[in-house]
DNA sequence: TCTGGGGTCCTAGGACCC
DNA sequence: TCTGGGGTCCTAGGACCC
């Protein structure tokens, strides 16, 4: 793992966050701009892809949907009207009958990716991958701040046609609460007083790291907010979290991080998992669980190869019918990365569970991972991205 | 109306070794 | 035969993130 500007909280440390707006519905806008200023979800399979007869475009709508799905991204009509990512999209149906549904194209959004990281990383090169869609970049160096930060948000805009938010802040921490605050297409710049007068009168769960389970623990404490958080007595935290966890509430709640920025970090593991249509039985649907197994592992053992990787813990996962999950793993002397070895490993652990309930998931993942070449085949194609704005 | 898929990190207990 | 402590590896589950 490489970090850049050092760890603690030094004078001057200026780091942005940047979130593309409603990234996956951005992107589908531009292809399908007569979509603009209507609810649009992102979220369905193949057979929710637009369907053109004689020259006229035809979309599905989300009232038309039965399925397992969930929505990735809505845009910003659509969250109007109540629907927002991981909620089902049965959910979102009855809340957004007419709202236009898409398939996720990650291949796409991936290219986006990959496009408007180039454009931040000329301008600014030490950047730290947030996932598809976020980024996190140190400003340290910069005198104007602020002209940096709009350089990039038109940067961004100049090579993709998409909008962003960045926030700034000390920390990582604050960095993305800002940019959370500035949405959508914002840019804010945290002042000391924010603290106080901005962040600690909102939720916990606006803590990155407080997560639903965690909110209603301290609920049940009678804290709610961030600024009710600050000011909790430490003993009754630790009490309550543990050492380590409850020391980290506190120092979050005072806007206090000092987590570097990680520039690269090598892969853990790698899996593949799929949700079936319905849940399939061990005995009775045999052929097709069997069938789903050899998949699972082909996909993961050409994910490793495509990326010159090699590990020696294979594991399983299922989800129950009662969505109650289990997971089953086993370490091999050697590591490995064809699927013949990954699906005999798993095959072993799948022994190890009972198997009387129907299953709704199965998964196929491969960690304590090394590395299968010096130089892994690099990633093909960036950038012919045509900006299709019109 | 039941809740995707791909990850990371943490905790806790047991095996095993010195 | 019993006691004991440190360290590492492995496994299972859970919280959390995008």
């Amino acid at each position: 793992m490489q970090t850049h500007a050092g760890a603690g909280v030094r004078p001057g440390r200026h780091i942005a966050h940047l979130d593309m707006d409603a990234f996956f519905a951005s992107v589908e806008l531009l292809r399908y701009p007569e979509l603009r200023g209507m609810p649009v979800v992102i979220g369905g399979g193949r057979d929710t892809q637009p369907q053109e007869r004689d020259g006229v475009r035809t979309f599905s709508r989300l009232r038309n949907y039965t399925g397992r799905g969930v929505a990735s991204t809505a845009t910003y009509e659509a969250r109007a009207l109540g629907v927002f990512s991981a909620m089902g999209l049965m959910k979102a149906a009855r809340r957004a009958p007419d709202a236009v549904l898409l398939p996720v194209d990650f291949a796409e959004y991936k290219r986006y990716s990959r496009t408007f990281k180039a454009a931040v990383t000329a301008i600014a090169p030490h950047i730290e991958d947030y996932g598809i869609d976020e980024i996190f970049i140190d400003l340290s160096d910069f005198d104007d701040v602020a002209g940096v930060a709009r350089h990039i948000k038109q940067a961004v805009f100049d090579a993709t046609a998409l909008r962003c938010s960045i926030g700034v802040a000390p920390n990582k921490l604050l960095a993305k609460i800002a940019s959370e605050l500035s949405k959508p297409d914002g840019l804010l710049i945290l002042q000391p007083d924010d603290l106080h007068d901005r962040i600690w009168p909102m939720p916990v769960r606006t803590l990155h790291g407080i997560g639903p389970k965690s909110a209603q623990r301290l609920a049940a404490m009678n804290i709610h907010t961030v600024g009710e958080l600050a000011h909790a007595a430490p003993e009754r935290l630790q009490a309550a979290f543990g050492l380590s966890y409850a020391r980290w509430l506190l120092a979050a709640a005072h806007g206090q991080d000092d987590r570097p920025l990680v520039t690269h970090a090598e892969p853990k593991s790698m899996s593949r998992e799929t949700t079936f249509a319905r849940d399939l039985h061990a005995r009775h649907d045999k052929p097709m669980l069997s069938t789903m197994f050899d998949r699972l592992c082909a996909q993961v053992a050409e994910d490793l190869q495509r990326k010159g990787y090699a590990g020696r813990t294979v594991g399983i996962k299922l989800r129950f019918d009662d969505f109650h999950t289990i997971t089953r793993d086993c370490t091999l002397p050697e590591a490995i990365a064809d699927a013949a070895s990954i699906r005999r490993a798993a095959g072993s652990c799948l022994k190890r569970v009972n198997l009387e309930r129907r299953i709704r998931l199965l998964g196929v993942r491969v960690g304590a991972l090394e590395t299968l070449r010096a130089n892994p085949v690099p990633v093909p194609d960036t950038i012919p991205l045509l900006p299709c704005w019109s």
